[in-house]
DNA sequence: TACACGCCATACACAAGTGTACGGCTTAGC
DNA sequence: GCTAAGCCGTACACTTGTGTATGGCGTGTA
């Protein structure tokens, strides 16, 4: 067991974690190109050196930090699967709260997965690995709608929609001063026009 | 009058708009970190020395491509907002033809607001354009919707989502390997789900 | 205590990118 | 046909970034 105890004795005696973590913090803020080696290491207090000794290129880097996303991604699709109660509603709108959590480290993903989804438009890989995430998701919410409509394309169609004004939420609450009751503002729009209308009762026109 | 025959006759003796489309081109391709200034002269066919001729700089040159975007945006929103017809349905479902039209030229449109996205999350002023596009935008939604529900409130709402969908399918669309169906079946939903139910109906679950 | 290994610093070579100074060709105007 | 301006090529200095080879310092272990 290599690595468990968070800070080892020596005070600045890096592993491949605190690079993963320091590139993470530098996409977050200024997108892949800030994740430079020289900027890393300058961030980190070492010099290229010690780099080069924990990863290969700087490319295998990059690879490395959006393998270890896609793992986190599949973990945290697997728990939300599980996560089931007997109130459909309550489900969905749980989603919500977990992909839009504006707070810290929530805001720190989604400025990451933007900066991904930018680097899936010009990188084939990084598309696949995205569209296998994306269709993951899909699957995740259009199995929670079909607890609501028992329509299978109607579920899948709102799944869809669900999906995509979340995509545009990342977009929306990612930007720089935006003001803080907009994740609000957006739960409720999710809730009242997605997920509300949907079951037995037809719709309800809130005044 | 000096630019107006658009092949002028010596074949490669450029002007400002022909390293402004190549930029454009770039962004479209790879994003803003393609918009060098070295390489958008090789694909040019000429030197950096032409470059600083007609750019002051790097900046100056990124600078002049947004707010090219900009005024093209405006320009847009203007002319959009004209079109109005007495069949409110069919102007919102004409806004999403333009915003979604996925032949060509649009899909550049839409890579290059991505990318111009991008770079509003790390560029307060690039950021501030975007949110101005984004209000007219906003507004211009909810004057069409307003047409349909007569209810302010749910008009604003029903903008909000429109438009975070909108961006959603811009993510969408823009991916490589994306269908080509994938155009009708968002438009699809938006119609079915955002557009149709909002009316004197409540709505309408097509099987 | 001697030694090996893990981790980092140093130094070098190289490539790509920006900006500037200057010089040359080509076109238009008179 | 001469000239001046527009447009571009060339060469230089500088910065930032990558990758590699090599050496040094520490810690744990025999």
């Amino acid at each position: 067991m290599p690595r468990t105890l968070p800070p080892p004795p020596t005070p600045h005696r890096l592993g491949q974690g605190d690079w993963l973590d320091a590139a993470f913090a530098a996409v977050v803020e200024g997108g892949f190109d800030q994740a430079r080696v020289l900027s890393l290491s300058k961030r980190l207090g070492v010099t290229r050196g010690s780099f080069y000794w924990h990863f290969a290129s700087h490319a295998d880097l990059i690879e490395a930090l959006w393998a270890r996303w896609y793992a986190r991604e599949l973990a945290v699709a697997q728990q939300l699967r599980s996560h089931t109660t007997d109130r459909p509603k309550d489900d969905l709108m749980h989603l919500v709260q977990v992909a839009l959590a504006h707070a810290g480290e929530d805001l720190q993903n989604m400025r990451f997965e933007l900066a991904l989804r930018d680097l899936g438009r010009h990188d084939a890989k990084v598309a696949q690995q995205l569209a296998q995430v994306d269709q993951l998701r899909l699957s995740l919410f259009e199995e929670k709608f079909l607890r609501l409509t028992a329509n299978p394309k109607t579920a899948a169609d709102l799944a869809g929609l669900f999906y995509l004004a979340l995509v545009g939420c990342y977009q929306a609450l990612s930007r720089p001063n935006s003001p803080p009751d907009s994740e609000q503002h957006l739960k409720r729009l999710i809730s009242v026009y997605l997920v509300e209308p949907h079951q037995v009762a037809p719709n309800a026109e809130l005044a």
